[in-house]
DNA sequence: GAGCACTGC
């Protein structure tokens, strides 16, 4: 409040001004998204014509753009109908229209009927795909069709890099589909739902086939999380990482599929991470006789990917080159230097180059193999329009105001249209910098075009993010404030100025004191860029950089893997459920640190899910089926049994738990007030997960109209959408979990109950089952009123979230510890010490 | 007194 100078717009502005003409001096340097390995500059390719957003379809548009299945269908059906025009952001007024994943088409708000309307009588399906064909043969991947495809005849494995814009996702399964040696199915792994599902909508089209669900003749499908869209006849299936994986745990040789299509790889989830070396071992034991009948055919897809570290996975023995050490063995490669650089094209010197390298190091470190798997390269340009990119001359400290100053530079300088996206950190700097651009534009002369500031972030509610895909009011420029979310996961149409603070929020685990940490951090390289190319989608654009080119090139090249920075144990129960019984000889795209794997193995041994030789119990396997963390399954395993019968409830907390905030998080005071006084029926003093089991059970219960129910005490309906769906899969997936004899509690999972109460043996059962999975969380009041964690003896304070917050008790159990500054508790629950000491004395004696 | 982004038979 002390920032008087906002007050007076007017001078703000020419003082804004001054200090633009003083900022000119910045260096500039002209560079396309097109680039060498290290991000160095490339001739920029030229453009051969305007790139429509429908000849390159938009993957992973994050949630902002909701899938038209029935799955999700209920959120749709929330928002508002009426088209209504573009306003200020008073966040509750609906929005006009949905962003189109398919230009070309309506968005259809009744997803199914409109859907099969839409496909069927106004186009028939061949029409659209001849129209469709044109453009498929313009996209830069085309004319790769036929190497790929003898590349895939003489290799098992191919490593396709594309940039954005190529068509890979698109084209490359419809390329090998009709393969003689594609008998079954094409999988292709996508890290989000969305962009698997709108592929396969994509993908159907341009075959003329129909779609998922339409019909029983449809080839093209997709599978994600509560939304299986597969048929008989599915030829080709989009699916995302997580569901491949699970489905490895039926099928552990992929019998069902000729093909693996592994996209996105350079994002390197944990899952993709798992999926390649599963694939790797896959591969490799085929080839040593394994029982599959045809061959697998493994293509992996990466935008920047490191081509040499892929070609290695797979290329090599790692278990052997890591472990063993033997000899030399001398392999007949006579005729296998073809295959190698076959089907190359641009980077054929280059990845020459990497394929000699790689083949040497094969050589002399692996195994004797009679038939060592080839790996053929790729590489397509992508689609770009060149991006001026500018540095500021000398490094700032507050690039809050640094952003400001260039977004009225832009808003003076340049002419309409032309978006502005600012790459920030998180929802506080957001807000700040929202709140300085709406005070100084008051002062603008009338004659700039004005200035419509749009925040975007995760935890923003959907009616709020879906501002963005709103068209630009006349004479208005949009300027979208946005986190990481704005990277990978949306896509915002229109942007030709990326403003970027060369900082975001980066999750790591620490594995000696068992908590995460959630700190700002400079960017990668690849980050950089990535943000950079957001301006040249729809035409050239510019990219300022709020840091000097010397702080550029400190960056680090990539940004690291997230198997290096998260808890493993989740990744080490998946494995071990598959079969992977030497961890450490796992062929890791990157090998987790020595400590990492030692801690999510203790995790595990405390957790019941390992033996203390290493091998998965037949509770661990329990826990790997169920799609929780390995703690939150050990939960509910523990409530399944007869002396804690609390399995129900149970689910109701865990589902809570596995989505976003329920409750809604409100901005101005008054608002807190009144969501505080309209939860407090919900509010239990033993903590946040009764609270959130009671504020499960009184929804479940509400029968005429949820929506009103949720609005009236300030709950997410689209949260509570969500829960209501993992707890009905955890209801089916949990009867195996109750003993044979307890017939009459498997039938009362299903069964409908009477309005629930919570007695106070209920909750202190759920208490007892929470302690066994997370033990590790637990603290304990120090005299001085802080809390001490029982095994680290670290601080640690309730989050102010908490309803527990502020408040004493002589020992707290918590689902999530973070350190934001300050190492807080989240999800917190009082407990009993004894209760601890029953844990503890269980996992001693044990 | 505070919350980067994804995902799951």
């Amino acid at each position: 409040m002390s920032k008087k100078k906002q007050k007076d717009p007017g001078r703000g502005i020419a003082q804004l001004l001054q200090t633009l003409s003083k900022k000119d001096t910045a260096s500039e340097t002209t560079r396309g998204q097109k680039r060498n390995r290290d991000g160095t500059p490339v001739v920029t390719i030229p453009k051969v014509e305007a790139v429509r957003e429908d000849v390159f379809p938009q993957k992973g548009t994050g949630k902002l753009m909701k899938p038209e299945k029935t799955a999700t269908a209920p959120t749709i059906r929330d928002r508002p109908r009426r088209a209504s025009p573009l306003a200020k952001q008073s966040s509750s007024k609906p929005i006009s229209k949905l962003p189109n994943p398919l230009p070309g088409r309506k968005t259809s708000h009744k997803p199914d009927e409109q859907l099969k309307e839409s496909l069927q009588p106004a186009t028939p399906l061949s029409r659209r795909q001849d129209a469709l064909l044109h453009t498929r043969k313009t996209l830069p991947i085309w004319p790769h069709a036929d190497s790929i495809r003898s590349a895939l005849r003489k290799n098992n494995i191919l490593v396709l890099t594309g940039e954005t814009g190529s068509g890979k996702s698109t084209q490359v399964p419809q390329f090998l589909a009709s393969e003689p040696w594609c008998t079954k199915c094409i999988a292709i792994t996508q890290p989000r739902r969305v962009a698997a599902i709108s592929l396969a909508r994509r993908v159907a089209e341009e075959m003329g086939s129909h779609f998922g669900r339409q019909s029983p003749a449809a080839k093209v499908g997709y599978c994600v999380r509560f939304d299986n869209a597969t048929g008989p006849n599915t030829k080709i299936k989009f699916l995302t990482e997580g569901m491949l994986l699970q489905e490895t745990l039926r099928d552990p040789t992929l019998q069902q599929y000729s093909a693996v299509v592994v996209d996105e790889v350079h994002e390197r989830s944990v899952n993709v991470d798992l999926i390649l070396g599963f694939l790797k071992n896959l591969v490799a034991g085929v080839e040593q006789g394994q029982k599959r009948k045809h061959p697998l055919k493994v293509v992996v897809m990466s935008a920047t990917a490191d081509v040499e570290a892929l070609v290695r996975l797979f290329n090599n023995d790692s278990n052997s080159l890591d472990e063993k050490g033997s000899e030399a063995a001398e392999t007949d490669d006579t005729d296998s230097e073809g295959s190698w650089s076959g089907i190359s094209s641009d980077a054929e010197s280059d990845h020459k180059d990497q394929s000699k390298k790689s083949k040497s190091q094969s050589k002399s470190n692996s195994k004797s193999k009679s038939k060592t798997s080839q790996v053929a390269t790729c590489f397509v340009e992508g689609r770009q329009y060149p991006v001026k990119t500018t540095y500021l001359p000398e490094p700032t400290q507050d690039w809050v105001e640094s952003a400001l100053i260039r977004i009225f530079q832009i808003n003076h300088r340049e002419p309409l249209p032309g978006d502005i996206l600012v790459f920030l950190t998180g929802q506080d700097t957001i807000e700040s910098l929202e709140k300085l651009v709406n005070d100084y534009a008051e002062g603008q002369a009338k004659d700039v075009p004005k200035l419509l500031c749009l925040p975007l972030f995760a935890a923003l509610p959907q009616h709020a993010q879906q501002l963005v895909f709103n068209p630009t009011p006349p004479r208005t420029r949009k300027v979208i404030l946005a986190t990481n979310i704005a990277e990978t996961s949306v896509t915002v149409p229109g942007v030709r100025f990326v403003i970027d603070c060369g900082k975001s929020k980066i999750k790591q685990f620490r594995n000696r004191l068992g908590l995460e940490t959630l700190l700002s951090k400079p960017i990668s390289k690849s980050a950089a860029i990535q943000r950079q190319g957001r301006a040249g989608r729809e035409a050239p654009g510019q990219c300022y950089r709020l840091y000097t080119e010397e702080s550029y090139n400190d960056f680090d090249e990539r940004t690291t893997p997230e198997i290096l920075r998260c808890d493993l144990s989740h990744a080490i129960l998946t494995m071990k459920a598959r079969g992977v019984d030497e961890v450490v000889n796992f062929p890791f795209l990157d090998r987790p640190h020595r400590e990492a794997l030692e801690q999510a193995l203790l995790q595990l041994l405390n957790l019941g899910c390992m033996s203390d030789t290493g091998s998965i119990t037949e509770l661990g396997l329990k826990v790997a089926k169920l799609p929780l963390t390995p703690a939150l399954g050990r939960v509910l395993v523990e409530a399944a049994r007869p002396e804690r019968d609390c399995l129900s409830e149970a689910i109701d907390i865990i589902s809570a738990l596995s989505v976003e905030d329920v409750f809604l998080n409100l901005v101005t005071e008054e608002r807190k007030e009144e969501a505080e006084a309209a939860r407090r029926e919900l509010y239990r003093r033993e903590g946040d997960h009764m609270t959130l089991l009671v504020t499960v059970q009184r929804y479940a219960e509400e029968q005429s109209d949820r929506k009103a129910w949720c609005q009236r005490h300030f709950v997410s309906h689209r949260a509570m959408q969500n829960v209501m769906n993992i707890r009905k899969q955890l209801h089916s997936q949990s009867l195996s979990l109750l003993p044979p004899s307890s017939s009459s509690s498997s039938s009362s999972l299903t069964a409908h109950q009477p309005p629930s109460t919570l007695t106070e043996t209920k909750a202190a059962s759920l208490l007892r089952c929470l302690l066994r999975g997370f033990i590790a969380n637990t603290a304990r009041l120090m005299p001085d009123g802080s809390y001490k964690t029982l095994t680290g003896s670290q601080t640690v304070a309730i989050h102010p979230s908490s309803v527990l917050f502020g408040r004493k008790t002589e020992g707290i159990v918590f689902t999530e510890f973070v350190y934001t500054g300050k190492a807080w508790a989240r999800g917190v629950s009082a407990c009993q010490l004894d209760w601890m000491g029953e844990v503890v004395g269980e996992l001693m004696g044990s």
